[in-house]
DNA sequence: CTTTGACTTTATAACTAAAAAAGTCAGAAA
DNA sequence: TTTCTGACTTTTTTAGTTATAAAGTCAAAG
């Protein structure tokens, strides 16, 4: 029961810490505000965290798992590849909306946070499988021809990540305006077009 | 006379201060040292610009017309829309390892610098028609099939830039590693690839 | 018209002190 | 033994200070 009730007491503390995070932005969120909310003490939330960038981590990883579940349950679904991406550019953009207050961009800009840019290692290569297999499938079912999906996929998501990043008036900030999001996403969507054809022969 | 003499100092001026600005950089470059490097005082620079910023911009400026006198003579030199995109990268390549130093993006990021943005969308703008017409050219000579080859430009280059920050460990910093410039090109080559294979049918 | 030395103003960098937040720990509670 | 906390220390931020360097000005000279 105790490892039953050690899950459960750290998983009410990522919860509470993502409502705060999503709602101000983590570094306006103190550790204090987030024991508060749980009336607890201070010190309780460092017997489950080593440190508050362990806490936010955790809640980044958190809203990662929700959004990849997500791509992966969408991407299974869809019968073409060309459907499939498109469906992807919705929910990366409505995740992008929804969580750009976790300061994504910030944290991996940081490099002083331990295992930080491992963690987003993994998750860029998670998404990149999901792009990959979207592109397997395709290449089976005769929508498209590459010889090198894996290849694709890495600048297929590069490319994805860059246009935010170009199209956007403030750069690699996490802030961005929902007028420059509808515009990243309709070049985004475009891109995606063109990718497709070009992987037919 | 007057007017050719006057000229011809702005020129050394301009000249004087992309010396010192490649060799080291813009922000560490001093009005005294280029001052010095022509053997005259401060307040003459004074005279031809009216202040550190208009000088930056105009160094910027030299800079940017000779590489859109380049690009535009390679393309113009290239048969295939193929070719030309490659050598398109090549050139900005070159360019962007050589003028590294003169904090394009640093100047670009800079919100109080007058007109700064206007040159930068003016520059892009530029370079998206190279590419709009070497896509025209493909279309005409039915090498590639596109009913907007402006937006499509627009595309390309935003789609470029991106990846240059995207792959970047560094973001959008003007200084990147030799190694990431190659790495940077590599994907940026594949995906002028899929680009023109995207164009056909 | 062009140039300059001597000048003023503005930005930068290096300290500082005060406040706030992060992080620790001995011991209490369950 | 595991979980929790009040009281504590340490670290980070912030605001304010100064000194220095660089930007920028101007009356007067060439």
């Amino acid at each position: 029961m105790q490892t039953e009730t050690r899950d459960e007491m750290r998983e009410r503390i990522i919860e509470a810490a993502l409502k705060r995070f999503t709602h101000y932005s983590a570094s306006k969120t103190t550790m204090n505000e987030i024991a508060d909310d749980l009336h607890c003490s201070k010190a309780s939330l460092y017997y489950y965290f080593p440190d508050k960038n362990a806490l936010h981590l955790s809640v980044l990883e958190k809203a990662g798992e929700a959004y990849f579940v997500e791509l992966e349950t969408a991407a299974a679904g869809k019968s073409s590849a060309y459907e499939a991406l498109m469906e992807m550019i919705s929910i990366r953009h409505a995740f992008g909306k929804r969580f750009c207050r976790l300061e994504l961009f910030k944290v991996l800009r940081d490099k002083q946070i331990l295992n930080s840019a491992d963690i987003f290692k993994y998750a860029r290569e998670r998404e990149t499988q999901i792009v990959a297999n979207i592109i397997r499938k395709g290449v089976e079912n005769g929508e498209l021809i590459t010889a090198e999906p894996e290849k694709v996929a890495t600048l297929y998501i590069q490319s994805m990540i860059g246009l935010r990043f170009s199209m956007s008036h403030n750069g690699m900030s996490d802030d961005i305006s929902d007028e420059e999001f509808e515009t990243v996403r309709g070049w985004q969507t475009m891109l995606a077009d063109i990718f497709i054809k070009g992987l037919k022969k």
